[in-house]
RNA sequence: GUGACUGUAGCUCAGCUGGUAGAGCGCCUGACUGUGGAUCAGGUGGUCGCGGGUUCGAAUCCCGCCAGUCACCCCA
């Protein structure tokens, strides 16, 4: 038997209900705020990544799906969403458009990892990107929106974290402090935080084995030059002033090489070893990196199977679409008439389902029964001598003769 | 890439110290020729993850591989 490949999910029955709420509810939300869909391609070429991911990060090192086309181009699959959007800004002239450009996307991105609790080889995000406008309100508006997306999926096991790494001008300063702090602490390292010092200082920060050492270490905060402390007050405020909870975690640095001043992760307690499902931050070199104008931007990526186990987590709902009905006929006589009456409730934005299977009438009862349908329309000859429709509540067990034009205002809507 | 645990029907699992497979649930049909999730009866369903080895004989023991789960690393 052929099986889906290591790290990738078939999404189907209930969860995709869960999924398409998660993903339709993010759009609604997107939308609310002005912003705009991007669909960039899942194929990109691998030299996009290297150049903005960073060379020596984990992604482009060992986790990228990379290969070689007919044509001899070495092409990745996407590993995330950023790159391919700030690409096509480039691509496509935007900068010429009105600023601030503001995207919303969503879809799978590949990383070759070992799979675990909230971690596959195919996973999807959803995010944004805000191109454009080097203000903090862009850096509030999208951590709000964030925020406010997931708490309005019902979840509420949330901490939102903020920080700010700095920027080009004032962050070799705070990484030389780092240094030297973890300098005199190098024997008291655990073996992946001696290859961090060599490698990347700031990640000693988020070691887990020994957090203390973290605690005490030297603050990018306390490093910030004037520019970059004032933005990282501005946004304070305008988080606060939006009433948005959060705290300042000063060892949340983020793992792509782009990233600038603002840095934001949002957790959920409800998740395993990968509790981070939202995290972004500004990324104000980037554009100009790849080619394109000197433009700030700032955005978030989204974990969609995070989020939907954050939500199963947390056991929530979510609520039902439209009301579904069954027409059931009492033999194959009626057939006619119950596709007659399926088309009519369909029309009148109903889901209305009919047996395939010609079955007899108790078994198709018993079909709705297990499909947890509400109503069953029943057709017979004494319902189409008196033009009329037997309406059966399968909750209640009730069972009554209604017009054939009334059957709209007797089906009530409910809740799951 | 590293580590731990796991791998028998669609699902959950049983199968003791080796004698070549079972249950419950599910699914289909019927009891129920105009009525359901309950009950009863029948039916459907398995290369015992894959490949080697030991043995007269392997789901059971040994080795390798693959897959799954969780954790590390890293990240959404």
């Amino acid at each position: 038997m052929i099986k889906r490949i290591k790290g990738t999910e078939d999404i189907y029955g209930e969860d995709a209900s869960l999924w398409r709420f998660v993903e339709s509810r993010f759009v609604e939300m997107a939308l609310k705020y002005g912003y705009q869909e991007i669909r960039t391609p899942i194929l990109e070429h691998a030299e996009l990544f290297v150049r903005s991911v960073g060379e020596e990060t984990d992604i482009v090192r060992k986790e990228m799906y990379i290969f070689e086309d007919r044509g001899g181009r070495k092409i990745a699959l996407r590993p995330e969403g950023t790159a391919g959007i700030v690409r096509a800004y480039i691509e496509h002239g935007m900068s010429s458009l009105v600023s601030p450009q503001k995207f919303f996307y969503m879809g799978p991105m590949f990383r070759y990892e070992k799979p675990q609790a909230g971690r596959q080889r195919q996973f999807h995000q959803l995010g944004v990107e805000i191109f454009g406008t080097p203000s903090p309100s862009a850096d509030a508006e999208m951590i709000a929106l964030s925020f406010r997306y997931l708490k309005s999926l019902g979840l509420s096991q949330l901490s939102l974290h903020i920080n700010s790494i700095g920027c080009p001008k004032c962050r070799p300063a705070y990484r030389e402090a780092l240094k030297n702090y973890y300098s005199e602490h190098l024997d008291e390292l655990c073996d992946d935080c001696k290859v961090r010092y060599e490698k990347n200082v700031l990640r000693l920060l988020d070691c887990k084995v020994d957090t203390k050492l973290a605690d005490s270490a030297p603050r990018s905060l306390d490093f910030l030059c004037e520019e970059c402390r004032n933005h990282f007050d501005q946004l304070v405020n305008e988080l606060k002033a939006m009433g948005i909870e959060f705290v300042i975690d000063h060892k949340l640095v983020r793992g792509l090489d782009y990233y600038t001043r603002t840095t934001f992760e949002i957790k959920h307690g409800g998740l395993g070893a990968q509790d981070a499902v939202c995290g972004g931050g500004r990324y104000d070199n980037l554009v100009e990196e790849l080619g394109g104008r000197s433009t700030p931007a700032t955005g978030f990526a989204a974990g969609v199977e995070r989020i939907v186990l954050a939500m199963k987590a947390e056991k929530l709902r979510i609520p039902v679409g439209m009301e579904r009905v069954f027409v059931v006929g009492t033999d194959s006589s009626m057939r006619t008439e119950v596709l007659k009456v399926a088309e009519e409730l369909r029309e009148l934005g109903f889901a209305a389902e009919v047996d395939l299977m010609e079955r007899s009438l108790s078994a198709q009862m018993k079909y709705a029964a297990r499909k947890n349908y509400s109503y069953v329309v029943i057709l017979g000859e004494e319902e189409l001598k008196s033009g009329t429709l037997s309406l059966k509540n399968m909750e209640t067990g009730e069972q009554r003769r209604v017009p054939r034009g009334k059957l709209k205002e007797k089906i009530r809507r409910n809740e799951r």
